[in-house]
DNA sequence: TAGGCTATGGTTAGGTG
DNA sequence: CCACCTAACCATAGCCT
């Protein structure tokens, strides 16, 4: 019965599902790309709207097929699964049309944090593609000597944040070659803090938001 | 209510709207509020649903209201906009529906990075809300001074989720020893990490999806 | 200012090519 | 794996309290 009658639809539309783990493991590899498009939508759609930053990562990490696995203890990594990042301007659709490594896609995104640029990106996002994608070769060389500067400025400030800690030790751990690539997001937010609080003690600048 | 009629409702419903900056200050901020809700809980699901672990961060600016930005040198922060961000090990999930201690629930949460634990806070998250309340409970003398604050905080910037909360009081509020607290859970990760990471090979490409 | 409501646009589960 | 299709679920824009 793979084939229906001409009268009757092949789709049954979209069903309702319960929020809990896929089970099957093809089905939820096919989810978790759906869901990321969609994910990446909806960030693209809240910077263009709103004109907030947005930085997101995700981990798929990799299942173990045999049986139970050895848990952390056993210590065998077994090699971790994949990572897919966007920051704001626009970088989401270079990241979806070419792969190459999501952190490099990251820096031209984020350098562009002032208002102005980030409103040119929003007006014409589909030129910036282009841009980004040769900014992306020519920055590699900046972003090393920044790499650096980062590193230290981040180690000399400590890494505060949960969010940077969950973010950056699952990097590490996975994906090692990420683990850069996600230090210059966190360089980009100490920076962005250090704009406004040069001389302000630790902590964030999250004033809620009232003025 | 007062206007009980039978065939016109109140409400216009959903209307289309351009993927374009919301130039209304505060229709922005409105939209910005409710998107980053539904983008936190579509992290969310991607995590339950599928195991990846994800991390956002929201950067919403301060508006240019007169002059230009103080530059790096200038004394006074002046305060930026907010930051907003949520991470995966499903302690979203579990706080959204009970408050309990803001930083405390991470831990265990974070501890279960493992995918065998994983799979069972998925399956049982329900589970994992006890188990959370029960530490919560013994861990509550040291805790509940640092949980109090940051909920006073949280209340008192308007916020009502943890995720919230945390990182508005770390920014607002300044508050060491959340931030002590917020630290150890990174200490933890990390440990984690170098676990995993003793005898791993550093493979690990941009590659998509394919083995 | 925030919360709640409703209709609707948008996302996506399930399937096929 | 990707593109497309269908239809239902769900997020949310605009109002109102």
């Amino acid at each position: 019965m793979t084939m229906a009658k001409p009268g009757k639809k092949t789709s049954k539309g979209r069903q309702k599902i319960e929020i809990c783990r896929i089970e099957d493991k093809e089905k939820r590899q096919v989810t978790l790309c759906k869901r990321k498009g969609g994910l990446f939508k909806k960030c693209s759609e809240l910077h263009l709207l709103c004109g907030a930053h947005v930085a997101v990562a995700i981990f798929s990490k990799r299942e173990e097929q045999g049986g139970e696995a050895p848990p952390v203890g056993g210590g065998r990594p077994s090699r971790g699964g994949s990572v897919f990042a966007m920051g704001t301007p626009s970088v989401d659709h270079v990241l979806r049309r070419f792969r190459p490594l999501p952190g490099d896609e990251f820096l031209p995104a984020l350098e562009h944090v002032d208002e102005a640029a980030e409103r040119a990106a929003a007006e014409a996002a589909a030129q910036e593609i282009a841009e980004t994608a040769a900014l992306a070769e020519a920055e590699k060389d900046r972003m090393r000597d920044i790499g650096e500067k980062v590193v230290r400025a981040a180690e000399a400030a400590g890494k505060r944040f949960w969010w940077e800690a969950d973010v950056a030790a699952l990097g590490e751990a996975e994906l090692p070659e990420f683990a850069r690539a996600l230090q210059r997001v966190r360089e980009v937010v100490q920076r962005e803090v250090g704009k406004r609080q040069a001389s302000a003690p630790p902590a964030v600048a999250a004033a809620p938001w009232h003025p």
